[in-house]
DNA sequence: CCACTTACATACGTGGCGTATGTCATTAGG
DNA sequence: CCTAATGACATACGCCACGTATGTAAGTGG
């Protein structure tokens, strides 16, 4: 019945993580207050401290969690597409259905920069523009799209998706102006791919 | 010799929006102690308070300065073009340009949006997209570019443009990269171009 | 000339972060 | 088997920063 314990630290880990990332998604990062979501982890300040530093390593923590799941998905969908190019359409489409959650959209493409700086430079971090590269590597030398500056492009594309999200996000009707920014972002990638006729 | 007293308060005004922009732009919104930068401008609390409500709204009327003077850049550049297409090229590129100086880059893409959202639903702020948009409309309306959703493009080509600035800004070699940048979202935007031949 | 507002400065309370310290359980060593 | 040491937290404290309440001197209108 007893557990053991690097069971309970692990627990004790995933339950701060799980408060911290639920507080910081809803109401943000500046307005999280420490003492607030600790203890409705069940625990203090303390706990926090001795496992993430401070508050920014906890979000850090939260960060890379959340970066792990979004390149997890982003690599599934492309994964499971008929063609590559189909692949990296649907998974461009994805990153920009994932950047309209508002968890994610709060804490990776809001709150992160803000606080954390740009975290493409950090190590081991955002995978997702690492996966729209390698897409687009395969892809040229397929001879599927014209010949890009990779790195440039990724880039840019993960910039014009999380944008895109914003809008959708913030506007009146998401619903709709979702499909207006999935069909622009649509046709500005098949103006990328090689006339096949 | 004595000034008129219109004259006084717009000057303390002035001077707190300098002292803060200085702040802002150099450590940042989060680190900017208030009464710190209002010492420097000679001041206290007590006119911060006044003029501008709190905190957020100072940084607010800070970020509509900026964004004029992008405004203003932007138009000039565009205008003094010799075809619209160009003026448009050209544009973006000094929008990349603009976005790379730290100041703007600090305020306006970084704490802007995590202090006060998204800063394009904002009424009467951000003036970039809405230049953008408006180049856009007259180049389809000349049919030199394809049938794009404005709105959609100018709010893409927006992101693209700030994430590319991040990526130049962090980068190593901010002048390589910066042509690689550029270079990369010229062949973008080409790719938009109605075919001359 | 007096009431009222404007344009600030000063004083105060509160909340939140980080750190220093304390405590209990586990582990290591003789 | 007993003790020293380390790990995993909780508790207590100080400090800084924001916002607000209050004070005050100068200007303005009737």
């Amino acid at each position: 019945m007893i557990k053991p314990r690097p069971e309970m630290i692990a627990e004790t880990r995933a339950k701060l993580l799980a408060a911290a990332r639920h507080a910081f998604g809803t109401v943000g990062y500046a307005q999280s207050s420490m003492d607030d979501f600790t203890a409705t982890a069940g625990l203090t300040r303390g706990a926090l401290y001795h496992h993430f530093g401070d508050k920014k390593g906890l979000f850090q923590a939260v960060i890379q969690e959340i970066d792990a799941e979004m390149t997890a998905r982003l690599h599934k969908v492309s994964a499971s597409a008929p063609t590559r190019w189909d692949g990296f359409v649907d998974e461009c489409a994805t990153y920009i259905e994932m950047a309209v959650e508002p968890e994610i959209q709060r804490i990776m493409f809001r709150d992160g920069p803000a606080v954390l700086g740009d975290i493409s430079q950090w190590p081991s971090t955002n995978g997702c523009i690492a996966a729209i590269r390698k897409s687009l590597h395969e892809l040229r030398q397929d001879g599927v799209i014209i010949d890009v500056d990779e790195e440039a492009t990724a880039r840019m594309i993960n910039g014009a998706s999380s944008h895109a999200a914003l809008w959708i996000a913030n506007s009146d009707d998401p619903q709709e102006t979702s499909k207006r920014a999935v069909q622009g972002f649509r046709m500005l990638l098949e103006r990328l791919r090689l006339k096949q006729d």
